[in-house]
RNA sequence: GCUGAUGUGGCUCAGGGGUAGAGCAGCGCACUCGUAAUGCGCAGGCCGUGGGUUCAAAUCCCACCAUCAGCUCCA
């Protein structure tokens, strides 16, 4: 018989009689490989483990230790789900069912409208089909063959999936007992594989992501190899949605949506000490930076907004007033305000780069379903600026943005991720103009040696841009940070410098924001520090909590020299045991506690708590002072 | 905007055609206490809004508003 050879990732070379399955191969590798084997990477392509080897080659075994396992391991978990919701619902029609990054989920069309009741019923039928252990058998079929399969059975979702398909494309179903769909693939070998399941939620979806079609019912679901490990995705599900920044905002005081104002959030006096440490450090770093800070009006003629282009470009997204019968709308951006300031004097190319920025409220009309507590908001302020340059310091000054970019968030501590976006399809300018600009960008990020993603077709009317997202608590991940590259505006307002050579020239501009919006960045804070701020952030820093009414008058001398410092601290008055106090204070995630009591008193000492750690001794107020001061100072996380 | 769910004191939630409930928080009194909950008492609600059905609606029906999950859209 015929051998053939293969490699192994490890590099080890092993012979095979021709024709051997991986499946085969894994078994004889290890029996745990042969058991824990979902697909596998044969020669580059990913394939079923049912895959027979015909000749010499590269193979890769995967489980569910490994991303291209897990997909298939989920993507299959899918099929069952479908499957089960076929049986169920027969008259059910599919639409797709990938896996995604913490799970899978299967879109479906049917008169009958699920409700969690179903979740669980679909939940058993999946367990049934699970443990008939069914095989996941793949058949490659001819287009036509294929078309007509599923026109037969009234599958029109899948049908127009196969007539988009290239005329080429190798079109493969999948079947597993009673149910069959068509599947690119692979598959893990049988349902049986599938330990660990749990539906999740239902959602509405539109078919294929788009408002115009029809909207097909989802349903989400999770699989793990472990019960164990489905037990602890489900506990740190629990504990993200303890750092929700809306239930820490109201039980932390920090702020409000109120059905009055749906998207417009309130700051309480909480709330705005932690935006004002946020905007304070802003402003030092861009000064530090050499930015200059303007201000301009919230409300502005409608002619001003008819030449930027928002009046053509961003209409829907406004609100308007009028004003002595006269037109005027609130501003959703701050640029066209910015142009005007800039226009207000001649320009040298000497003075270039000018870095205006503007702590900008903006109003946006955002569509009613998309609001969510300070993430996505209608009202919000955008650390913006606006850089006039010369086109030659182009790339050197994103370079720059992008440094600071990265020193503000490590100061938080934030891990982020880049985006590129392109021309979308309502934009304004020439082909040529977007590639150059684009190309700029690129530029930057390449000489920074930066990861990024390119998002074709997200980028803003005026120009391309790098976009900055921050992760929430549940792993959504949220834009903050922007720079957008804009040949437009200048044109629009006709802004000039004067050259070298003593004639007007058109300069370049960026748009960028760092923080993005306030009120966002506030809410990723909130879910970042799960709402225990350090102490530079904290709306209140100390807490002294006298033991006895003896106390008090040493608590309130302690409080005016701690004030006195600058450093934000309350007395607890209230006659109470010690525990109660602490486990209040606790609970709204104060750093420090100082415990008074008659010793401390007599000898002019505070017994220190900290937030983290609990009872960490005494020590004089002086010393207490200067390490908190420090602390504060460094911005300590 | 779309699909589905939800809306009861400040907060978390129970009740589900016949006089609105609990815990926590708040206030008062007593206790003066050493590192995460002292006890007793008192207040507090147009049951999201507007219509309807009914002798009677927090409860059933309709519309609207808001919130939540997701889709679409976005900082």
């Amino acid at each position: 018989m015929e051998s053939i050879k293969v490699t192994l990732k490890n590099g080890l070379i092993k012979e095979f009689t021709k024709g051997t399955t991986i499946q085969e191969v894994a078994k004889a590798i290890s029996q745990r490989l042969g058991k824990e084997a979902l697909v596998a990477k044969w020669n580059g392509k990913i394939v079923d483990l049912s895959a027979k080897l015909e000749q010499d080659g590269e193979l890769e075994i995967y489980t569910f230790d490994d991303d291209e396992g897990k997909e298939a391991y989920r993507h299959s978990s899918a099929h069952i789900l479908a499957q089960a919701v076929q049986h169920l619902f027969p008259d059910v029609k599919f639409g797709i069912g990938p896996s995604i990054s913490n799970g899978y989920y299967y879109d479906f069309d049917t008169e009958h409208v699920f409700t969690p009741e179903d979740l669980e019923l679909i939940e058993k039928e999946m367990n049934k089909i699970i443990k008939a252990d069914y095989p996941f058998e793949r058949q490659e079929v001819p287009r036509e063959e294929a078309l007509q399969l599923f026109e037969k059975s009234g599958e029109k979702y899948k049908v127009e999936l196969i007539r988009e398909l290239p005329k080429d494309a190798i079109i493969s179903i999948y079947k597993q007992g009673d149910f069959l769909d068509l599947c690119a693939g692979p598959h893990v070998p049988s349902t049986g594989k599938i330990k660990a399941i749990k539906l999740m939620n239902l959602a509405g979806a539109y078919w294929r992501g788009s408002e115009k079609n029809k909207m097909l019912q989802r349903i989400y679901g999770t699989s793990f190899a472990k019960k164990s490990q489905l037990d602890e995705y489900l506990a740190k599900l629990e504990e993200a949605k303890k750092r929700d920044h809306r239930k820490l905002g109201t039980q932390l005081g920090l702020f409000s949506i109120q059905e009055e104002g749906p998207g417009f959030p309130f700051f309480h006096p909480k709330g705005m000490v932690l935006r004002n440490q946020v905007e304070d450090f802003w402003r030092e770093v861009h000064r530090k930076w050499g930015y200059l800070e303007i201000k301009t009006p919230v409300i502005l003629n409608r002619s001003l907004w008819e030449r930027s282009g928002h009046w053509d470009h961003y209409k829907e997204n406004m609100y308007f007033t009028k004003i002595d019968e006269i037109d005027y709308a609130i501003k959703p951006m701050n640029c066209p305000g910015a142009m005007l300031v800039f226009k207000t004097e001649q320009h040298s190319y000497r003075d270039f780069p000018i870095r205006m920025a503007e702590m900008g409220l903006v109003h946006r009309h955002e569509k009613s379903g998309v609001l969510h507590g300070l993430m996505r908001v209608r009202s919000f302020t955008q650390d913006d600026a606006h850089i006039f340059m010369l086109p030659s310091q182009i790339t050197e000054e994103i370079k720059n943005v992008i440094s600071l970019v990265d020193y503000i968030y490590s100061i938080f501590g934030f891990k982020y991720r880049v985006e590129l976006s392109t021309k979308p399809e309502k934009a304004m300018g020439s082909d040529e103009i977007w590639e150059q600009a684009t190309d700029a960008l690129r530029q930057a990020l390449e000489e920074k040696e930066i990861d990024y993603t390119v998002n074709e077709g997200d980028g803003a009317f005026y120009g391309p841009k790098i976009d900055f997202h921050l992760e929430d608590s549940i792993g959504r991940d949220w834009q903050c940070g922007t720079i957008q590259l804009d040949f437009q505006m200048p044109e629009k307002f006709d802004l000039t410098y004067i050259g070298e050579d003593g004639q007007k020239h058109r300069p370049v501009v960026i748009h960028r924001a760092i923080l993005g919006s306030i009120e966002r960045f506030i809410g990723i804070l909130i879910e970042h520090y799960a709402g225990a701020f350090p102490v530079w952030l904290a709306p209140v820093q100390v807490k002294i909590l006298p033991i006895t009414d003896r106390q008090h008058e040493y608590a309130e001398e302690l409080k005016k020299r701690l004030v006195s410092g600058g450093i934000r601290s309350e007395v607890d008055y209230r006659s109470e045991k010690i525990g109660y106090k602490i486990r209040e204070a606790q609970l709204e995630k104060i750093p420090y506690m100082l415990v008074i009591g008659d010793k401390e008193t007599e000898e002019g000492k505070v017994s220190i708590r900290k937030r983290a750690e609990g009872d960490i001794g005494s020590s004089t107020v002086s010393e207490f002072v200067n390490k908190i001061t420090e602390e504060i100072s460094e911005k300590l996380v």
